[in-house]
DNA sequence: TAGATATATTGACATTTGTCTATATATCTT
DNA sequence: AAGATATATAGACAAATGTCAATATATCTA
């Protein structure tokens, strides 16, 4: 994995609202969950949550599809397990 | 882990600088690395990689001990194990 | 005991970042 | 077409953060 992508990824994860709103998309019913589901679970202003879901988005840790007015989001696996391979690798781990 | 813990610890590795930091450490030869060996890798003030080791420590990330004058650190690989667990865990994972 | 070396702390500064309100854009429904 | 709903964007702002120079503290050595 590339450092730009693997900063990206571990800057994403390091907040707790965003994580928290990934953790939210990963627990999804249907494993996907549209904008507007995910302000419902949390505190903050809509555009808040956009620009949460376009961090997400842009480190690859999350996949919108749009279905009409609605945008839905699923998690990306991969990304995950690729940013856990790569910090046990960087760190020498097993 | 509890959520003070995993932000920490997440919030240590999402620094660009702090996490090449943390590799030096883990791929010191000894297993452990002083202070100013470390300052010898880096580009930044001595004062900035004092506060990355702090920061570092406290995420329980690196443990210190005290050699006279010199201070070592070691990589805490449990905390890292515990860390990529409980984020597996959160995200619903294998 | 002095001076040298290693690390920590303080205070300042600039940048980044999370947040908001207001507004824009896009899609749906009647 | 018009209003309603969903999401995105722009701009502003405060708080957090990485950085530094200067200084303090602690330990070593001659």
């Amino acid at each position: 994995m590339e450092d730009r992508k693997f900063q990206k990824v571990a800057k994403a994860l390091a907040d707790p609202r965003r994580f928290g709103i990934l953790q939210t998309i990963a627990a999804s019913e249907a494993g996907k969950i549209c904008s507007g589901q995910v302000c419902e679970t949390v505190t903050v202003a809509q555009a808040t949550v956009s620009h949460h879901l376009k961090e997400l988005t842009e480190a690859d840790l999350i996949t919108p599809h749009c279905e009409g007015q609605f945008k839905f989001f699923t998690v990306n696996l991969e990304t995950i397990d690729e940013y856990l391979g790569e910090l046990k690798k960087r760190l020498n781990l097993k």
